[in-house]
DNA sequence: GCTGAATGTGTTATGAGATAACATCACGAA
DNA sequence: TTCGTGATGTTATCTCATAACACATTCAGC
């Protein structure tokens, strides 16, 4: 992600056996809904759990081969795709950005909201309202809610420090 | 907006007195601002309110020129960040789309919530979730929130009655 | 009125993000 | 095996957005 400022941050991507742990889990759950976690999948997958940031779909592609070797664009956004399809990541509309899905496990339905600092890049996931009081209030007025997300914008605590 | 189904549907834009009407209530707002209402500034405020759905910022382009003359590019961007500064247009990131701002008179400050019909592309502005349970979710993790979106895909009562 | 700073506009060019279209390949069911 | 479905590889192109710079306008202070 890029950066508008000097002063550090720790982006807290996954590595070693977590990474690993992260991976095995993600293809278990695959294997259960009856979808393949194929290599590119699992790879475009493992460049957003390292990240631990939103990425941007062109830095996937750069990064996409292990040996330095660049992918091409439709490999990575299928990848993505499929992968938000299966709420294991998200694209963040405002940022062109990717991230990997933060989890909350045993939750109820929610809408994925995001804190986004416009200094440093870095998010939080945070567990929005509940999907039920939006569907009402679209349902109010004829519509019916698939998916919502809450991007919001402004300056981490240590950003706001920093400044 | 592009239409993935074949019935009709009902943009709702302003023409006419209505759409004048409109215009000079921006205008005189902007000069309480100290704003300066230039002419590309309403030329695009005016195609946003006539649409009264969201408009590709290309389309605007297209549609700049009384004569048929397309702007340039710069033109329209510049105008419609204007617009958003001012809270009298929003970008609706998730489609890459532009809307005139319904209004909401006398509101406190909320979050902007969008229901966008994925068949048809229509979209209701809402009242969202006071910006406060936003800002107050975001502090507990450190962040300082200044503006933010929701948008909520899904399909609207025409489109499903249609399918 | 002049002058200078700030803001807005016109123009060219290019960067960044995403997808269409089609051939080929891998997998699982009949 | 054979077929149908879904995934991948590849080429090309499309859409969205902004950088950079010259010129024009506005307005405050002299």
């Amino acid at each position: 992600m890029s950066s508008t400022c000097d002063h550090d941050h720790d982006p807290s991507g996954l590595n070693g056996a977590a990474l690993t742990r992260a991976l095995e889990g993600a293809e278990a759950r695959m294997a259960a809904a009856g979808e393949r976690m194929t290599p590119p999948r699992r790879r475009v997958l493992s460049l957003l759990l390292q990240t631990g940031e939103p990425v941007k779909a062109y830095d996937l592609i750069a990064r996409f081969g292990e040996d330095g070797q660049a992918a091409k664009p439709p490999t990575v956004y299928r990848a993505l795709e499929f992968l938000e399809r299966q709420g294991m990541a998200h694209r963040i509309a405002s940022i062109s950005a990717y991230v990997a899905c933060a989890g909350h496990e045993g939750e109820t339905t929610h809408a994925a909201a995001f804190l986004i600092c416009d200094c440093c890049g870095s998010t939080r996931e945070i567990s929005g309202p509940d999907q039920g009081v939006i569907d009402a209030a679209a349902a109010a007025v004829g519509y019916a809610i698939a998916r919502t997300t809450i991007e919001a914008h402004g300056l981490c605590a240590a950003c706001r420090e920093a400044a």
